[in-house]
DNA sequence: GATAAAAACTAACAGTCGTTAGTTGTTATT
DNA sequence: AATAACAACTAACGACTGTTAGTTTTTATC
């Protein structure tokens, strides 16, 4: 028997999750081919089997993963004493993070999730629903006790996180702009507004 | 010799077009079959051929026809004699209504242009970076004139842009939201923020 | 060094992919 | 009615898909 067995097999699949998060990313889930990943990893695509059970386990694994992320995180915020308005401000800040520090999990977490096999997917447009409701409930208090403006809490929401996961698209032109000054501007973006 | 036959044949062209928008847009393109479009189109997938070269014609067909109407309008705009600040509006407002009324359209040129073949990919890239790099200088400009604030314009247009294309997830909740109470709160927080 | 588990390999499966060739039916013009 | 272009069909191609079975090599424990 092999003692140590358990963390090396996990270890492995988290090498084979990792570069299938960079696979999954740039080519899109259906167009990437097991065989694909195996060249990636070093190994025949046969042998991925022994670690993972299928190929959408593997998608299943990032996208549940970033989702508990993000609810944790929530958690944690709505557990918090800072005024409301503070409270949106640390969530944007953690999306924005998250959105730089895993690029790739993030992606796919949110946009190839269409591509969970059920029982998942249902699961996964809950978590993802009640996330939303929460935001949105919290946006509302923050109305209710005049610390932000009165606009629809759901398209609040809405436009907070789509500007967010739109970062993808500046990742590509990294050169031109620094992390630093990303988080900065789009913080003060979303709360303060364009008009002067 | 048919004389109709050129616009017969568009026709027919189009109606694959569109057929394949839906499905592309569901599926995404790589996971989308020609069976699939043929059976949506009714006929077998080998008649497609007598109307289109290949598969990706079509995506390049969509990605370019949005990418066309978003420099149209953008062009008619910047030739427009209003405020810059109610020049970015009437750009935000298009957005959204593209988005609203070719929803499907939108969506694979945000996100399928991956797919696209070279030379047809660099082609798209440098139109959507040539049209971005017009939007910053327009508030680059706002800035300058004292109608807006300081805020990296680079920053502010993907914020504009990505939040403008997360309506895409508002689509699937339709029943929750108008149209309208979508287009005024959504252009109310890109132009004034949310704090009070 | 023997033992046994873990993880790699090769070969192959049944199915699907985009696409082409060749043929038949349909439609419009003469 | 004859002609010719168009658009549908069937059949098939080679390549690729995720995955399984069976076998061999590597690795860790005693």
């Amino acid at each position: 028997m092999a003692k140590i067995r358990g963390r090396k097999n996990s270890t492995k699949k988290e090498v084979i999750i990792e570069k299938a998060s960079k696979l999954f990313q740039e080519k899109g889930f259906g167009a990437a081919s097991m065989r694909d990943l195996a060249e990636n990893v070093g190994v025949e695509a046969a042998s991925l089997y022994n670690h993972i059970q299928s190929k959408s386990e593997i998608l299943q694994a990032i996208c549940f993963r970033v989702a508990n992320e993000f609810i944790s995180h929530l958690d944690a915020v709505e557990a918090s004493q800072e005024l409301t308005l503070k409270k949106i401000e640390m969530i944007i800040r953690f999306h924005i993070r998250m959105m730089m520090d895993q690029y790739e999990y993030v992606y796919i977490s949110d946009h190839e999730w269409r591509h969970l096999p059920e029982p998942y997917l249902s699961n996964f447009l809950n978590q993802r629903r009640n996330y939303r409701k929460s935001l949105a409930d919290l946006i509302g208090q923050g109305m209710e006790r005049g610390e932000m403006k009165q606009i629809d809490p759901y398209v609040a929401v809405l436009t907070i996180l789509s500007a967010i996961s739109g970062i993808e698209s500046w990742q590509r032109s990294r050169k031109h702009i620094s992390a630093e000054i990303l988080e900065t501007n789009m913080v003060k973006y979303l709360i303060e507004g364009l008009k002067k």
